[in-house]
DNA sequence: TATGACGCTCTCTTTTTGGTTAGTATAATT
DNA sequence: AATTATACTAACCAAAAAGAGAGCGTCATA
C-alpha cells in the first residue's frame, strides 16, 4: 500500500544546509553546562572562573573550561586575562551571549511552569505501562 | 587572596530542587532529536512514523522511537494506534507540546538570525588561535 | 512463492562524553 | 621552607549514547 508523498513543510526556509546549520547550533547552545552558564553570567554581569564554578553546582573544571572555550569560540562570552599572578580571568556575556539568555528564557519558563504536566504525565505513563 | 563571597542570584525561584528538575526537563526536551520531530510536528499536525522519519533528515529507527516513546511519556505526543495490518500508528502534538514549540520557537528564530555571526565569530576565534 | 510495507525490538559495536588525577607558573602567605 | 591561590592543560579510563543490522508478524501485491 503506496502511502499519498508527504506534503512540503510550509516551514519558513527550508534550506537544508541552513536547516543543518541550525540544527548544530541549536545542539550545541542547548547544552546543560552551557545553559547553566548562560543563566548564572545573565544574572551577574562578570565573573570569574572559580566563581563560576561555585555558582553552577557539580560542573567540573573540565566541562566548565570546556563549555566557556565553546561559548566564547561562538562568540556569546568574553574572556578577558589579566596578566597577573595568580592569574584572573573574567567572563562576561556578548550581545549576542545576551539576545541568547532572553531567547532561552522562553523555554526555562515553559519548563517551569509545566514542570507539575510533565511529572504527572510521566507518572500516568508509567502507571500506564506497569499494567 | 580571599575573594568576597558570591552574591547570591536574584533569580526569580532559587529552590534547587525545582531547579534541578527544570534543569533535568529541559537537558531532556532540548535535545537534538526531540527538537526536530517537534518542528515536524508542529508543521504537519499528525503523522505517521515513517512519514516522520522521512522528514527528519538522518534520524535512525532506533533514535525517532525513543524520541517518541520519551515525548509520549513526558505529555508531548499523543500515539494513537491502529489496530490493523499492516499496523498504523499516528502521532500528533498534544497542548503541552504545542506549547513547548512555541517556546522553542524563540530559540529557533535567535540561531536563524544570529548563524551568520556565530560563523564570522568562529571563524575569528579560530584565526586568532593558530596565530 | 517471494517480496515489500509497517512499526517496531534486540543485539552488537563504535563514538562521544564526562570524571579523575596530575602538573604548571609565580607571588604572597604561614 | 612549605603551602595556597588561580586558571588552566593533558592523559587516561569508565560510562553513556548513538549507529548498524537483523528479525518479526501479517497482509497485499507481483
Amino acid at each position: 500500500m503506496k502511502q499519498p508523498p508527504v506534503p512540503v513543510k510550509p516551514w519558513p526556509e527550508s534550506d537544508p544546509a541552513v536547516d543543518a546549520l541550525v540544527t548544530e547550533v541549536i545542539g550545541r547552545v542547548a547544552d546543560k553546562w552551557t545553559m547553566l552558564v548562560l543563566e548564572v553570567l545573565a544574572d551577574h554581569s562578570e565573573l570569574r572562573f572559580t566563581q563560576i564554578s561555585r555558582l553552577v553546582p557539580d560542573v567540573s573544571q573540565k566541562m566548565l573550561t570546556q563549555t566557556l572555550r565553546q561559548m566564547e569560540r561562538d562568540g556569546l562570552v568574553v574572556r578577558t586575562v589579566f596578566p597577573v599572578v595568580p592569574p584572573r580571568v573574567e567572563y562576561r556575556l556578548t550581545d549576542l551571549g545576551l539576545s541568547l539568555g532572553a531567547a532561552f528564557c522562553g523555554v526555562w519558563r515553559w519548563a517551569e511552569e509545566n514542570l507539575r504536566r510533565i511529572e504527572a504525565a510521566r507518572a500516568e505513563f508509567d502507571a500506564r505501562q506497569k499494567r
